[in-house]
DNA sequence: ATGATAATTAGAATAATTCTTGATTGAGGC
DNA sequence: GCCTCAATCAAGAATTATTCTAATTATCAT
């Protein structure tokens, strides 16, 4: 891992087109941030690391980026309070735990053949189009 | 219901504390704005009533007051999205649905006997101090 | 009543996000 | 390849919910 040769072909290669959206060179870098490092960055996170590659590109087209890639169902965007949004390409049925210790957000899927209308007692008739489970704490030392 | 006594009786009374907040006046109306109007009102929303009541409160003021109730444990601070924060007094374990047709908010319960451990696949360790479920969907007529 | 503490008010400040405008790019037809 | 049109992008202004600041007012204990 010394030459760019390298680094170049460790490198995710993204599609010209996912789910009809066309993957502009932005939007390519935007996704690919995501797909490297998956610690559920904030769009500022993303601009600072977009910026390497794309020295150019600017906040609003970073915001432009997700906001496409989450319309087309690309990434999932996560909310916690009324923190910053985050981005996750994460897209299995999953919620957030945000570790107020660390600071660091796991993913938590659901245990097998579990279904939400299992668990909940939803209105009747509705139908759930998305859900955001977020959970906060601690993580005991073992 | 003719007469301001017969409106005044019907009203909610609010003690001088709860845990362990003093109840002053502002948050008193604050309160009982949440009590009486159960559809998850932003600050804003609460603002605008209780200013009938008291017609010097400022939006800070509310803000301040909700934001001491929710630290008390009395009331609760519901997110959609990045929309404003909503307010809810219902303290009981439950998650949020909202009807994207209607907008309406309606309040999802736990079936019996679930238990977010046998659900999640939390990670080890883990230790929830908070829980937020939120659904978007439809109501289909049925 | 008096002093200390906490709460309230009004308005300024903040921060994330969205919007606007003009420039640039890319795709498809010739 | 070149032209046209639409989509995308960049930069900065605008927006909006919320928080902060400073000054005033209310409450509590003495």
């Amino acid at each position: 891992m010394v030459s760019k040769a390298h680094e170049t072909s460790g490198e995710i290669e993204i599609p010209e087109e996912i789910s009809g959206l066309r993957m502009t060179r932005q939007r390519q870098e935007v996704y690919r941030t995501l797909m490297q490092q998956r610690n559920h960055p904030t769009a500022n996170d993303v601009f600072m690391r977009v910026k390497d590659r794309l020295p150019n590109i600017s906040l609003a087209t970073v915001y432009n980026c997700l906001e496409a890639l989450v319309q087309h169902g690309i990434i999932r965007q996560v909310n916690f309070e009324r923190e910053s949004s985050r981005y996750c390409p994460n897209l299995s049925e999953h919620g957030h735990f945000h570790d107020a210790t660390t600071g660091v957000i796991h993913d938590v899927g659901f245990k097998p053949g579990i279904n939400l209308a299992d668990v909940l007692e939803l209105p009747p008739g509705a139908l759930v189009e998305d859900i955001e489970i977020t959970l906060r704490g601690k993580i005991a030392a073992i």
